[in-house]
DNA sequence: TAACGATGTGTACACTTGTTCACTTATGTG
DNA sequence: CACATAAGTGAACAAGTGTACACATCGTTA
Protein backbone atom coordinates (compact mmCIF):
# COMPACT_ATOMS: atom_id res chain seq x y z
CA UNK A 1 0.00 0.00 0.00
CA UNK A 2 2.19 3.24 -1.21
CA UNK A 3 0.42 6.10 0.53
CA UNK A 4 1.98 9.11 -0.75
CA UNK A 5 2.69 7.88 -4.68
CA UNK A 6 5.19 10.47 -5.37
CA UNK A 7 3.56 10.79 -9.24
CA UNK A 8 -0.09 9.99 -9.30
CA UNK A 9 -0.96 8.52 -12.64
CA UNK A 10 -2.39 11.94 -15.39
CA UNK A 11 -1.68 14.51 -12.51
CA UNK A 12 0.91 16.53 -15.00
CA UNK A 13 -1.82 16.48 -17.51
CA UNK A 14 -4.17 17.74 -15.29
CA UNK A 15 -1.65 20.56 -14.11
CA UNK A 16 -1.01 21.04 -18.16
CA UNK A 17 -5.34 21.82 -19.09
CA UNK A 18 -5.31 23.78 -15.07
CA UNK A 19 -2.60 25.46 -16.36
CA UNK A 20 -4.50 26.42 -19.59
CA UNK A 21 -7.26 27.48 -17.64
CA UNK A 22 -6.02 29.66 -15.18
CA UNK A 23 -3.95 31.79 -17.91
CA UNK A 24 -7.17 32.40 -19.94
CA UNK A 25 -8.86 33.13 -16.36
CA UNK A 26 -6.01 35.72 -15.90
CA UNK A 27 -7.38 37.45 -19.15
CA UNK A 28 -5.52 35.15 -21.84
CA UNK A 29 -6.93 34.17 -25.09
CA UNK A 30 -6.61 30.44 -25.76
CA UNK A 31 -5.89 30.58 -29.28
CA UNK A 32 -2.72 33.05 -28.25
CA UNK A 33 -1.24 30.28 -25.70
CA UNK A 34 1.85 28.65 -26.70
CA UNK A 35 3.42 25.30 -25.30
CA UNK A 36 6.14 26.82 -23.07
CA UNK A 37 3.40 28.76 -21.74
CA UNK A 38 1.92 26.39 -20.93
CA UNK A 39 4.12 24.07 -19.00
CA UNK A 40 6.11 26.72 -17.84
CA UNK A 41 2.50 27.70 -15.63
CA UNK A 42 1.97 24.08 -14.63
CA UNK A 43 5.85 23.92 -13.41
CA UNK A 44 7.06 21.39 -15.82
CA UNK A 45 9.23 20.93 -18.08
CA UNK A 46 8.68 21.61 -21.85
CA UNK A 47 9.13 17.95 -22.98
CA UNK A 48 6.17 16.81 -20.67
CA UNK A 49 3.64 18.44 -22.65
CA UNK A 50 4.02 15.49 -25.32
CA UNK A 51 3.45 12.79 -23.14
CA UNK A 52 -0.35 13.90 -22.86
CA UNK A 53 -1.24 16.36 -25.90
CA UNK A 54 -0.37 16.40 -30.08
CA UNK A 55 -0.70 19.92 -29.75
CA UNK A 56 -2.55 22.75 -28.31
CA UNK A 57 -5.47 22.45 -30.09
CA UNK A 58 -5.50 18.66 -29.03
CA UNK A 59 -5.69 19.97 -25.17
CA UNK A 60 -8.66 22.45 -26.48
CA UNK A 61 -10.17 19.42 -26.80
CA UNK A 62 -9.75 17.36 -24.40
CA UNK A 63 -10.93 20.99 -22.40
CA UNK A 64 -14.19 20.84 -24.04
CA UNK A 65 -15.30 17.01 -22.94
CA UNK A 66 -14.25 18.65 -19.42
CA UNK A 67 -16.43 21.55 -20.21
CA UNK A 68 -19.17 18.67 -21.35
CA UNK A 69 -18.85 17.14 -17.75
CA UNK A 70 -19.32 20.67 -16.10
CA UNK A 71 -22.56 21.54 -17.89
CA UNK A 72 -23.83 18.38 -16.98
CA UNK A 73 -23.22 18.69 -13.55
CA UNK A 74 -24.83 22.52 -13.97
CA UNK A 75 -28.15 20.81 -15.79
CA UNK A 76 -28.27 17.85 -12.61
CA UNK A 77 -28.53 20.47 -10.62
CA UNK A 78 -30.82 22.87 -12.33
CA UNK A 79 -33.53 19.78 -12.55
CA UNK A 80 -32.98 19.01 -8.83
CA UNK A 81 -33.73 22.60 -7.89
CA UNK A 82 -36.04 23.67 -10.51
CA UNK A 83 -39.45 23.00 -9.00
CA UNK A 84 -42.51 25.78 -9.58
CA UNK A 85 -43.02 26.88 -13.00
CA UNK A 86 -43.53 30.05 -12.53
CA UNK A 87 -40.15 30.81 -11.19
CA UNK A 88 -38.42 28.15 -13.24
CA UNK A 89 -36.64 30.96 -15.24
CA UNK A 90 -35.38 33.04 -12.77
CA UNK A 91 -33.90 29.57 -10.17
CA UNK A 92 -32.44 28.39 -13.73
CA UNK A 93 -30.64 31.40 -14.24
CA UNK A 94 -29.30 32.21 -10.67
CA UNK A 95 -27.77 28.19 -11.17
CA UNK A 96 -26.59 29.06 -14.34
CA UNK A 97 -24.95 32.60 -13.33
CA UNK A 98 -23.69 30.93 -10.22
CA UNK A 99 -21.53 27.71 -11.98
CA UNK A 100 -20.28 30.57 -14.49
CA UNK A 101 -18.60 32.34 -11.37
CA UNK A 102 -17.45 28.91 -9.81
CA UNK A 103 -16.28 27.87 -13.04
CA UNK A 104 -15.33 31.20 -14.69
CA UNK A 105 -11.99 30.25 -16.54
CA UNK A 106 -14.04 27.06 -17.81
CA UNK A 107 -17.19 29.39 -19.18
CA UNK A 108 -14.39 31.68 -20.03
CA UNK A 109 -12.92 28.88 -22.46
CA UNK A 110 -16.07 28.23 -23.82
CA UNK A 111 -17.09 31.85 -24.60
CA UNK A 112 -13.80 32.20 -27.06
CA UNK A 113 -14.16 28.99 -28.23
CA UNK A 114 -17.18 29.83 -29.89
CA UNK A 115 -14.62 32.22 -32.65
CA UNK A 116 -11.88 30.62 -31.75
CA UNK A 117 -8.95 29.39 -33.75
CA UNK A 118 -9.27 25.49 -33.86
CA UNK A 119 -12.38 24.44 -35.87
CA UNK A 120 -12.50 21.29 -34.12
CA UNK A 121 -12.86 23.16 -30.84
CA UNK A 122 -15.23 25.11 -32.41
CA UNK A 123 -17.13 22.53 -33.24
CA UNK A 124 -17.34 20.98 -29.70
CA UNK A 125 -18.46 23.78 -27.83
CA UNK A 126 -21.56 23.62 -30.56
CA UNK A 127 -21.88 20.33 -29.90
CA UNK A 128 -21.96 21.07 -26.27
CA UNK A 129 -25.09 23.72 -26.91
CA UNK A 130 -26.73 21.64 -29.29
CA UNK A 131 -27.02 18.52 -26.65
CA UNK A 132 -27.92 21.50 -23.77
CA UNK A 133 -30.53 22.61 -25.63
CA UNK A 134 -32.21 19.46 -26.87
CA UNK A 135 -32.42 18.36 -22.58
CA UNK A 136 -34.09 21.60 -22.02
CA UNK A 137 -36.91 20.60 -24.89
CA UNK A 138 -37.05 17.38 -23.29
CA UNK A 139 -37.36 18.71 -19.35
CA UNK A 140 -39.82 21.36 -20.92
CA UNK A 141 -41.95 18.63 -22.31
CA UNK A 142 -41.54 16.41 -19.44
CA UNK A 143 -42.86 19.33 -17.77
CA UNK A 144 -45.48 19.64 -19.83
CA UNK A 145 -44.86 23.15 -20.90
CA UNK A 146 -45.17 24.34 -24.43
CA UNK A 147 -47.01 21.41 -25.51
CA UNK A 148 -48.87 23.48 -28.47
CA UNK A 149 -45.20 23.67 -29.89
CA UNK A 150 -44.03 21.44 -33.07
CA UNK A 151 -40.93 19.49 -32.10
CA UNK A 152 -39.38 21.46 -34.72
CA UNK A 153 -40.85 24.92 -33.28
CA UNK A 154 -39.79 23.68 -29.61
CA UNK A 155 -36.24 23.05 -30.67
CA UNK A 156 -36.16 26.58 -31.99
CA UNK A 157 -37.05 28.03 -29.02
CA UNK A 158 -34.07 26.19 -26.57
CA UNK A 159 -31.74 26.80 -29.60
CA UNK A 160 -32.65 30.51 -28.19
CA UNK A 161 -32.31 30.45 -25.06
CA UNK A 162 -29.03 28.26 -25.09
CA UNK A 163 -28.03 30.87 -27.30
CA UNK A 164 -28.75 33.80 -25.31
CA UNK A 165 -27.75 32.37 -21.86
CA UNK A 166 -24.43 31.84 -23.49
CA UNK A 167 -24.34 35.08 -25.01
CA UNK A 168 -24.55 36.12 -21.55
CA UNK A 169 -21.62 34.57 -20.61
CA UNK A 170 -19.48 37.21 -22.46
CA UNK A 171 -21.68 39.84 -20.36
CA UNK A 172 -20.91 38.04 -17.05
CA UNK A 173 -17.47 37.76 -17.82
CA UNK A 174 -16.08 41.37 -18.60
CA UNK A 175 -17.32 42.58 -15.75
CA UNK A 176 -15.84 42.12 -12.16
CA UNK A 177 -15.64 37.94 -10.29
CA UNK A 178 -16.82 39.64 -7.37
CA UNK A 179 -19.40 43.44 -8.23
CA UNK A 180 -22.04 41.70 -6.78
CA UNK A 181 -24.46 44.46 -8.13
CA UNK A 182 -23.13 44.18 -12.14
CA UNK A 183 -23.85 40.76 -11.62
CA UNK A 184 -27.20 41.06 -10.38
CA UNK A 185 -28.06 43.14 -13.21
CA UNK A 186 -26.64 40.46 -15.49
CA UNK A 187 -28.95 37.82 -13.80
CA UNK A 188 -31.97 40.13 -13.90
CA UNK A 189 -31.52 41.10 -17.37
CA UNK A 190 -30.53 37.48 -18.58
CA UNK A 191 -33.91 36.89 -16.40
CA UNK A 192 -35.84 38.67 -18.76
CA UNK A 193 -34.39 37.75 -22.25
CA UNK A 194 -35.34 34.44 -21.26
CA UNK A 195 -38.81 35.58 -20.54
CA UNK A 196 -39.59 37.60 -23.21
CA UNK A 197 -38.79 34.60 -25.48
CA UNK A 198 -41.00 32.20 -23.53
CA UNK A 199 -44.08 34.64 -23.93
CA UNK A 200 -43.14 34.55 -27.72
CA UNK A 201 -42.99 30.94 -27.68
CA UNK A 202 -46.52 30.92 -25.63
CA UNK A 203 -47.94 32.76 -28.44
CA UNK A 204 -46.36 30.92 -31.48
CA UNK A 205 -48.21 29.71 -33.98
CA UNK A 206 -51.17 30.12 -31.90
CA UNK A 207 -51.97 34.27 -32.82
CA UNK B 1 -6.78 74.31 -49.84
CA UNK B 2 -4.96 71.39 -50.31
CA UNK B 3 -7.06 69.48 -52.17
CA UNK B 4 -4.77 66.53 -53.65
CA UNK B 5 -2.63 64.83 -51.79
CA UNK B 6 0.14 63.17 -54.05
CA UNK B 7 1.04 60.01 -52.27
CA UNK B 8 -1.76 59.09 -50.11
CA UNK B 9 -1.17 59.43 -46.16
CA UNK B 10 -1.74 56.27 -44.18
CA UNK B 11 -1.28 53.73 -47.01
CA UNK B 12 0.99 51.31 -45.19
CA UNK B 13 -1.42 51.93 -42.34
CA UNK B 14 -4.55 50.42 -44.49
CA UNK B 15 -2.22 47.76 -45.67
CA UNK B 16 -1.31 46.83 -42.03
CA UNK B 17 -5.47 46.55 -41.20
CA UNK B 18 -5.76 44.66 -44.29
CA UNK B 19 -3.31 42.37 -43.75
CA UNK B 20 -4.43 41.79 -40.38
CA UNK B 21 -8.25 41.25 -41.52
CA UNK B 22 -6.93 38.81 -44.27
CA UNK B 23 -5.00 36.66 -42.00
CA UNK B 24 -8.25 36.19 -39.27
CA UNK B 25 -10.21 35.79 -42.79
CA UNK B 26 -7.81 32.86 -43.75
CA UNK B 27 -8.88 31.20 -40.22
CA UNK B 28 -6.40 32.72 -37.78
CA UNK B 29 -7.84 34.37 -34.14
CA UNK B 30 -6.89 37.77 -33.94
CA UNK B 31 -5.39 36.97 -30.50
CA UNK B 32 -2.35 35.31 -32.26
CA UNK B 33 -1.32 37.38 -34.37
CA UNK B 34 2.24 38.89 -33.79
CA UNK B 35 3.35 41.81 -35.70
CA UNK B 36 6.26 40.70 -37.60
CA UNK B 37 3.53 37.88 -39.08
CA UNK B 38 1.11 40.50 -39.83
CA UNK B 39 3.87 42.98 -41.49
CA UNK B 40 4.67 40.22 -43.38
CA UNK B 41 1.27 39.56 -44.75
CA UNK B 42 1.25 43.56 -45.89
CA UNK B 43 4.79 43.27 -47.54
CA UNK B 44 5.95 45.85 -45.60
CA UNK B 45 9.23 45.91 -43.09
CA UNK B 46 8.21 44.95 -39.61
CA UNK B 47 9.87 48.34 -38.34
CA UNK B 48 7.06 50.16 -40.18
CA UNK B 49 4.60 48.65 -37.70
CA UNK B 50 5.38 50.96 -34.96
CA UNK B 51 4.60 54.33 -37.33
CA UNK B 52 1.28 53.93 -37.05
CA UNK B 53 0.56 51.98 -33.83
CA UNK B 54 1.57 51.35 -30.62
CA UNK B 55 0.85 47.53 -30.42
CA UNK B 56 -1.29 44.92 -31.61
CA UNK B 57 -4.32 45.80 -29.30
CA UNK B 58 -3.92 49.39 -30.62
CA UNK B 59 -4.38 48.15 -34.48
CA UNK B 60 -7.28 45.58 -32.86
CA UNK B 61 -8.40 49.29 -31.09
CA UNK B 62 -8.68 51.56 -34.64
CA UNK B 63 -9.97 48.03 -36.45
CA UNK B 64 -13.09 48.34 -34.38
CA UNK B 65 -13.55 51.89 -35.58
CA UNK B 66 -13.52 50.78 -38.97
CA UNK B 67 -16.22 48.16 -37.90
CA UNK B 68 -18.06 50.86 -36.89
CA UNK B 69 -18.14 52.53 -40.43
CA UNK B 70 -18.87 48.75 -41.86
CA UNK B 71 -21.94 48.66 -39.37
CA UNK B 72 -23.43 52.06 -40.06
CA UNK B 73 -23.36 51.41 -43.77
CA UNK B 74 -25.08 48.63 -43.16
CA UNK B 75 -27.68 50.11 -41.01
CA UNK B 76 -27.87 53.15 -43.99
CA UNK B 77 -28.82 50.14 -46.86
CA UNK B 78 -31.47 48.50 -44.09
CA UNK B 79 -33.59 51.49 -43.43
CA UNK B 80 -33.54 52.58 -47.01
CA UNK B 81 -34.52 48.77 -48.85
CA UNK B 82 -36.55 48.04 -45.79
CA UNK B 83 -40.18 49.32 -46.80
CA UNK B 84 -42.91 47.09 -45.83
CA UNK B 85 -43.21 46.08 -42.09
CA UNK B 86 -44.47 42.56 -42.82
CA UNK B 87 -41.14 41.92 -44.48
CA UNK B 88 -39.20 43.94 -42.09
CA UNK B 89 -37.15 41.20 -40.45
CA UNK B 90 -36.44 38.90 -43.19
CA UNK B 91 -35.04 41.64 -45.30
CA UNK B 92 -33.70 43.21 -42.54
CA UNK B 93 -31.53 39.52 -41.94
CA UNK B 94 -31.31 39.53 -45.96
CA UNK B 95 -29.25 42.43 -45.58
CA UNK B 96 -27.01 41.21 -42.48
CA UNK B 97 -26.23 38.64 -44.06
CA UNK B 98 -25.21 39.94 -47.06
CA UNK B 99 -22.79 41.80 -45.69
CA UNK B 100 -21.56 39.94 -43.58
CA UNK B 101 -20.26 37.72 -46.57
CA UNK B 102 -18.81 40.65 -48.81
CA UNK B 103 -17.15 42.20 -45.04
CA UNK B 104 -16.29 38.39 -44.07
CA UNK B 105 -13.36 39.28 -42.22
CA UNK B 106 -14.83 42.34 -40.18
CA UNK B 107 -17.30 40.29 -38.99
CA UNK B 108 -15.10 37.50 -37.73
CA UNK B 109 -12.74 39.65 -36.24
CA UNK B 110 -16.14 41.15 -34.33
CA UNK B 111 -17.08 38.15 -33.19
CA UNK B 112 -13.46 36.71 -31.58
CA UNK B 113 -13.25 40.45 -30.27
CA UNK B 114 -16.30 39.56 -28.16
CA UNK B 115 -14.74 37.33 -26.03
CA UNK B 116 -11.03 38.30 -27.16
CA UNK B 117 -7.88 39.32 -25.32
CA UNK B 118 -8.15 42.65 -25.38
CA UNK B 119 -9.96 44.28 -22.76
CA UNK B 120 -10.66 47.82 -25.15
CA UNK B 121 -11.47 45.63 -28.11
CA UNK B 122 -14.04 43.94 -26.43
CA UNK B 123 -15.46 47.41 -24.71
CA UNK B 124 -15.53 49.01 -28.30
CA UNK B 125 -17.32 46.16 -30.06
CA UNK B 126 -20.16 46.00 -26.88
CA UNK B 127 -20.27 49.98 -27.78
CA UNK B 128 -21.01 48.88 -31.61
CA UNK B 129 -23.40 46.59 -30.21
CA UNK B 130 -25.02 49.12 -28.16
CA UNK B 131 -25.10 51.54 -30.11
CA UNK B 132 -26.51 49.76 -32.84
CA UNK B 133 -29.47 48.38 -30.17
CA UNK B 134 -30.23 52.07 -29.89
CA UNK B 135 -30.62 52.84 -33.62
CA UNK B 136 -33.07 50.19 -34.08
CA UNK B 137 -35.26 51.40 -31.21
CA UNK B 138 -35.15 54.41 -32.60
CA UNK B 139 -36.42 53.05 -36.03
CA UNK B 140 -39.09 51.04 -34.43
CA UNK B 141 -40.39 54.28 -32.67
CA UNK B 142 -40.09 55.81 -36.02
CA UNK B 143 -41.95 52.94 -37.71
CA UNK B 144 -44.34 52.96 -35.15
CA UNK B 145 -43.79 49.63 -33.82
CA UNK B 146 -43.91 47.71 -30.70
CA UNK B 147 -45.52 51.53 -29.06
CA UNK B 148 -47.13 49.44 -25.82
CA UNK B 149 -43.42 49.00 -25.05
CA UNK B 150 -41.90 51.85 -22.23
CA UNK B 151 -38.45 52.47 -23.43
CA UNK B 152 -36.50 50.61 -20.99
CA UNK B 153 -38.70 47.37 -22.54
CA UNK B 154 -38.01 48.25 -26.40
CA UNK B 155 -34.71 49.01 -25.74
CA UNK B 156 -34.36 45.21 -24.38
CA UNK B 157 -35.81 44.05 -26.92
CA UNK B 158 -33.68 45.73 -29.25
CA UNK B 159 -30.63 44.57 -27.16
CA UNK B 160 -31.65 40.90 -27.45
CA UNK B 161 -32.25 40.77 -31.55
CA UNK B 162 -28.89 42.48 -31.50
CA UNK B 163 -27.40 39.75 -29.38
CA UNK B 164 -29.20 37.39 -31.61
CA UNK B 165 -27.98 38.36 -34.72
CA UNK B 166 -24.57 38.76 -33.39
CA UNK B 167 -24.67 35.08 -31.88
CA UNK B 168 -25.74 34.21 -35.60
CA UNK B 169 -22.56 35.41 -37.01
CA UNK B 170 -20.49 32.46 -35.31
CA UNK B 171 -22.89 30.15 -37.04
CA UNK B 172 -22.78 32.21 -40.56
CA UNK B 173 -18.93 32.23 -40.42
CA UNK B 174 -17.99 29.13 -39.71
CA UNK B 175 -19.57 27.26 -42.61
CA UNK B 176 -18.15 27.66 -46.29
CA UNK B 177 -18.26 31.30 -47.39
CA UNK B 178 -20.20 29.59 -50.59
CA UNK B 179 -22.52 27.15 -49.04
CA UNK B 180 -25.54 28.93 -50.75
CA UNK B 181 -27.97 26.24 -48.69
CA UNK B 182 -25.99 26.22 -45.79
CA UNK B 183 -26.55 30.19 -45.72
CA UNK B 184 -29.82 30.19 -46.34
CA UNK B 185 -30.56 27.97 -43.41
CA UNK B 186 -28.76 30.47 -41.34
CA UNK B 187 -30.69 32.99 -42.43
CA UNK B 188 -34.35 31.10 -42.47
CA UNK B 189 -33.33 30.33 -38.47
CA UNK B 190 -32.12 33.73 -37.48
CA UNK B 191 -35.67 35.04 -39.45
CA UNK B 192 -37.52 32.70 -36.73
CA UNK B 193 -35.97 33.56 -33.91
CA UNK B 194 -36.52 37.56 -34.34
CA UNK B 195 -40.02 36.39 -35.21
CA UNK B 196 -40.38 34.84 -31.90
CA UNK B 197 -38.55 37.83 -29.94
CA UNK B 198 -41.03 39.78 -31.91
CA UNK B 199 -43.83 37.77 -31.07
CA UNK B 200 -42.75 37.88 -27.45
CA UNK B 201 -42.20 41.66 -27.29
CA UNK B 202 -45.82 42.14 -29.16
CA UNK B 203 -47.25 40.45 -26.26
CA UNK B 204 -45.14 41.69 -23.29
CA UNK B 205 -47.08 43.16 -20.25
CA UNK B 206 -50.07 43.52 -22.11
CA UNK B 207 -51.56 39.42 -21.17
C1' DT C 1 15.38 76.61 -52.02
C1' DA C 2 16.13 74.81 -47.57
C1' DA C 3 14.74 72.70 -43.71
C1' DC C 4 11.44 69.86 -41.27
C1' DG C 5 8.53 66.16 -39.90
C1' DA C 6 6.26 62.15 -41.15
C1' DT C 7 6.93 57.81 -43.21
C1' DG C 8 9.62 53.77 -44.87
C1' DT C 9 14.03 50.73 -44.60
C1' DG C 10 18.05 47.67 -43.02
C1' DT C 11 20.59 45.79 -39.44
C1' DA C 12 21.15 44.07 -35.04
C1' DC C 13 20.24 41.91 -30.49
C1' DA C 14 18.48 39.42 -26.85
C1' DC C 15 14.77 36.35 -26.07
C1' DT C 16 11.21 32.98 -26.82
C1' DT C 17 9.30 29.42 -29.42
C1' DG C 18 8.24 24.37 -31.00
C1' DT C 19 10.31 20.01 -31.39
C1' DT C 20 13.94 16.33 -31.19
C1' DC C 21 16.83 13.19 -28.79
C1' DA C 22 18.83 10.25 -25.46
C1' DC C 23 18.35 9.66 -20.68
C1' DT C 24 16.39 8.51 -16.01
C1' DT C 25 12.63 7.22 -13.05
C1' DA C 26 8.17 5.45 -11.47
C1' DT C 27 3.97 2.32 -12.00
C1' DG C 28 1.19 -1.49 -12.73
C1' DT C 29 1.01 -6.40 -14.21
C1' DG C 30 2.56 -11.14 -15.09
C1' DC D 1 10.34 -9.81 -7.99
C1' DA D 2 11.24 -8.41 -12.62
C1' DC D 3 10.20 -6.24 -16.53
C1' DA D 4 7.63 -3.54 -20.06
C1' DT D 5 5.85 0.62 -20.54
C1' DA D 6 4.30 5.11 -19.39
C1' DA D 7 5.83 9.51 -17.50
C1' DG D 8 9.23 12.97 -16.55
C1' DT D 9 13.86 15.35 -17.52
C1' DG D 10 17.68 18.33 -19.48
C1' DA D 11 20.37 19.85 -23.26
C1' DA D 12 20.29 21.38 -27.84
C1' DC D 13 18.80 23.67 -32.22
C1' DA D 14 16.97 26.29 -35.86
C1' DA D 15 13.37 29.67 -36.49
C1' DG D 16 10.74 33.20 -35.17
C1' DT D 17 9.70 37.16 -32.03
C1' DG D 18 9.47 42.22 -30.31
C1' DT D 19 11.88 46.24 -30.35
C1' DA D 20 15.73 49.80 -30.79
C1' DC D 21 18.70 52.57 -33.58
C1' DA D 22 20.53 55.00 -37.39
C1' DC D 23 19.66 56.17 -41.87
C1' DA D 24 16.99 57.20 -46.37
C1' DT D 25 13.12 59.22 -48.79
C1' DC D 26 9.39 62.27 -49.77
C1' DG D 27 5.79 66.13 -49.49
C1' DT D 28 4.86 70.45 -47.24
C1' DT D 29 5.76 74.71 -45.69
C1' DA D 30 8.65 78.58 -44.15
Amino acid sequence: MADRPKRRPGETREKLMNAALTLVGKGRHFASLGIREVTRQAGVVPTSFYRHFRSMDDLGLQLVDELGLVLRRMMREARANVLQADKLIEESVGIFVAHAQANRSFFLFMAQGLAGESRAVQEGIRSEMRFFASELANDLRRLRLMEHLSDADLELTCDLVVRTVAFSLTDLLSISEDDDYQIGQVRKRTTRFLQMIFVGAGHWQSD
